[in-house]
DNA sequence: CGGAATCCGAGAGGATACTG
DNA sequence: CAGTATCCTCTCGGATTCCG
């Protein structure tokens, strides 16, 4: 994000490991870390913990804690989180599409 | 590209430092290698032929060799990616209207 | 002209272990 | 519960040099 180009960025980003994953799961509804944990198979603490900083220092998604010990901290899409990934979703219906005309030959 | 889930590998794709000014180039005209070198300033010949190189596996990209001494070399963009490149621009005006809701605070 | 070969640095992603 | 701390590997981007 950030090199002169905003639209390379929203691909970088969301082209990253989980940020699709993770926009999807917190489409709708707010959780915890530990939710999207598990809601993630195999994704560590520390690679998920990372993924939702750069979203949210790309002001996608929102961190909330409500609560200091036991930490309880969720965390949501913000209002351009939730337009982009029904932005992401458009092109991926083009995808659905277009798809098997591109990729390695396999 | 190819690992399960193609949304995000087209995204990644797209993310890469020079895929969207080299399809932004190859948006309804072949170029030769060093057009696009000579239209890209700051990429070094390398950098441009290993993006051409994902490019042209991921089927986006199309390359001709016409003539092999002295070497004339085509790039364009196939029927796929002269589509895609449409979607990105789609994607494009989104991130024009809610682009200043994201990214970093500066 | 259109690259390939080599080397380097940065950052994403992952495994494992530990903590307030 | 919600992370942080290390250590490792891999790929992209870049600089430089060389080649048919």
């Amino acid at each position: 994000m950030s090199d002169g180009c905003q639209v390379r960025g929203v691909f970088a980003r969301m082209g990253e490991r989980w940020s699709l994953l993770i926009c999807r799961e917190l489409n709708g509804r707010a959780m915890r870390f530990s939710e999207l944990r598990t809601a993630l198979p195999g994704v560590s603490s520390k690679v998920l913990s990372s993924a939702l900083q750069r979203l949210e220092e790309d002001r996608l998604v929102r961190r909330d804690v409500t609560c200091s010990r036991p930490p309880r901290v969720r965390y949501a899409l913000t209002p351009a989180g939730e337009s982009l990934y029904q932005q992401v979703t458009a092109m991926a219906e083009w995808i659905k599409i277009y798809g098997t005309l591109i990729g390695p030959e396999t």
